[in-house]
DNA sequence: TTATACTGGATTGCATACAATGTCACGAAA
DNA sequence: TTTCGTGACATTGTATGCAATCCAGTATAA
């Protein structure tokens, strides 16, 4: 047991911040059963604050709760995943709407720096790390009252859908969406703001199309018991 | 103080569902102050169920919490809700898409008589509820994932402001709402969904725009401490 | 074999009690 | 008057313990 907290009122919060960071790493597969007890003798604390943080990353999508039942790390079927994917596809543009202001040149010169790592990512843990800095990065220059968030949940939702498609079609069969990652830099460069928008959904919709091609990505689950 | 559970795991729930209800109804305002062991007298159960009702109307947008400090209703700043309805303008017309196979002959009837309701309302309490009734109730025809939840969501968390505005422009006052009201009914009628979310997309744009125009709306706050 | 009832153990839900933190009124100094 | 401490009180955060519920395995009957 390893205790995180000193300070009063945080205890919730780094538990959810522990349990949401090892969910996004992969160490839990989607579906898999959540105790309460483990994680308050894992991270420190009693039950109580292990609920509470249970809640939050309800909130966010990583974890489904049932009432006397439990907790789960959340699952997507192959319909949901399409039904996140289409949904990135109407708020992630927004998104980069309301962040426009914010992307001066020196963070393109960022953003193309990433984009280039990505295409030299050795393995993919690295190029998913890359990936997630490049969009949710973009995404976080300017604070929004929920649509920030709401991109950030959508995202992590889609994680280990992502990892797995990843990792069947190997980082170095991606070369349309490298294109992609620079049109966009470039559509940022020259201010084009409606391309900009055009690209990113575009983006996002082929992911999807590939995804909805590949079923066997969403057989990851460990099994749950419904 | 009135005991809501009887059966085990339903406290929390039940505190959430009345709670919910009271802030959509209006009987708190817009940044008021909520204290853990008045929800506790008032509906019953220790402050344990309170808190995680309030963590899930937090989810929702309903409330807001911030550590060592307590729990507000939630407000909006002007800025915010033109954020929330930008949303919504994308959101909104994809949840359409979505319900529209479910949205059958015998349900446009039911809109169609919802919305010359509407026009009769003889007041603001009455419209409200039937513009909920019309708009989420389109969108709740078919179960999904995330994207009806958040339609609700994001319709909860403006309604404070909707009820202001209407109140300050009368219900008589309205055409235009009403106009398209009927021309979504009649688009969804000729099948053609293109225009049928073109024209929510319209109707929620057009609300933003005069919502913009009336900032004394955004005062209706009691006195929150920050 | 299959379906159904039952029971003990595992797990969650909640009340109570106490500790930690924040708030606010009051008074002293500038 | 205004600003800055300082303390008591109000309120939130969490640990513990027990009750309610669920679940899996077994036994019984069709």
């Amino acid at each position: 047991m390893t205790r995180i907290a000193q300070k009063h009122g945080t205890t919730s919060l780094s538990i959810a911040e522990a349990l949401r960071h090892a969910i996004l790493r992969g160490d839990y597969s989607p579906g898999e059963r959540i105790i309460q007890e483990q994680l308050s003798a894992k991270y420190g604390g009693s039950r109580i604050p292990v609920r509470e943080a249970l809640r939050t990353l309800e909130t966010e999508g990583l974890v489904r709760l049932v009432a006397n039942t439990g907790a789960w790390v959340a699952s997507l079927t192959a319909s949901e995943c399409s039904e996140v994917y289409q949904t990135r596809e109407r708020i992630e543009p927004l998104l980069l709407r309301f962040n426009a202001p914010e992307i001066t040149h020196d963070y393109i010169l960022e953003l193309e720096e990433l984009a280039r790592k990505m295409e030299n990512a050795q393995n993919v843990e690295e190029f998913l790390q890359l990936d997630r800095e490049f969009h949710l990065g973009m995404y976080q220059r300017v604070p929004t009252y929920l649509l920030g968030e709401l991109g950030t949940r959508l995202w992590n939702t889609t994680q280990p859908y992502r990892r797995a498609y990843t990792v069947l079609v190997d980082t170095n069969n991606l070369g349309i969406v490298h294109s992609e990652h620079h049109m966009l830099v470039t559509a940022l460069r020259d201010g084009d703001l409606d391309l900009a928008e055009q690209i990113v959904a575009q983006h996002i919709r082929r992911t999807r199309l590939h995804l909805e091609r590949h079923p066997e990505v969403f057989d990851i689950e460990s099994d749950h018991t419904n």
